[in-house]
DNA sequence: GTCGGTGCAAATGCTTTGCATTGAT
DNA sequence: ATCAATGCAAAGCATTTGCACCGAC
């Protein structure tokens, strides 16, 4: 069973004691599966890959785990689809680039400092107080067979 | 009494046309309102615009509405919220940039046109085959009293 | 025994849809 | 008369919440 690392479930860990809960096995699976998702997906994918790990969880739950996660800032939501939730494991520093192909949910993150300078100048040229950046590029990636 | 300009006009009209439907001075009115909005709304601060102007719509109308000009590529929908869609006058090509204000919620679509190619770029660069992008840049707009 | 965890079912809130009425040609 | 537009209320759907029961310490 290979764990999430460290870092992820640490901070899920201090965000549960910080506000007064625990961090339990079923809460452990959970960032695990999510952790092994590698890729965005929907709280009903996520429930799914719990039962195919074992031990499932109710809508409810599901739901209010995922809630957990993002509250802890391990999974951040992203919006592609206006009818359903999407999520990954978070990126950590709030802003960033990443190619996202809408039909398959593979992600891939990437870098352009360029982009960031312009960001920041499109702000400011608009009299806003620059604060980061979220930048989805929609695209098919290569060859869906090779995961 | 402000028109919208022209070609959103015929783009609406012909989309109309196509589809078997009228181009509806109440459906004129809702363009003319969503033009004027100057920024993303939800439907209901359409609902709201539409009521100013006089002659408001229903809530069943004003969903079929904005649908209508979705498909007509007169407005897109932007993804900032989960829980409400959001809409802006279509920049045309898929993509969009929006300055968005994580604390009010106020948003303000801007352009770029430098920023499209750069997105393109990255994701050909990657193999990727390019769709569009969508920007979020996170600041803190200006006290609304100078607006 | 006290708290929190979980699941079920009911509630929510945005959005869509069914249906009867209304209006235009 | 026909065909589409409109409004109302009901339906849909993802997500949240109320509540009762269960388990750990």
């Amino acid at each position: 069973m290979t764990q999430p690392p460290g870092p992820l479930c640490a901070l899920f860990r201090r965000h549960l004691r910080d506000v007064g809960l625990k961090y339990t096995p079923e809460r452990a699976r959970t960032l695990d599966a999510a952790f092994h998702m590698g890729r965005a997906f929907e709280v009903d994918e996520l429930m799914q890959e719990l039962v195919v790990r074992g031990g499932g969880a109710s809508k409810a739950t599901a739901y209010r785990t995922v809630r957990l996660m993002v509250d802890a800032g391990v999974l951040e939501q992203i919006l592609i689809d206006k009818d359903r939730a999407h999520y990954r494991i978070s990126t950590g520093d709030g802003s960033g680039i990443t190619l996202l192909d809408p039909e398959t949910g593979k992600m891939l993150p990437v870098d352009d400092p360029a982009l960031s300078e312009i960001c920041r100048g499109i702000a400011t040229s608009h009299g806003w107080n620059y604060r980061g950046f979220r930048i989805h590029i929609m695209a098919s990636s290569p060859t869906p067979d090779q995961s």
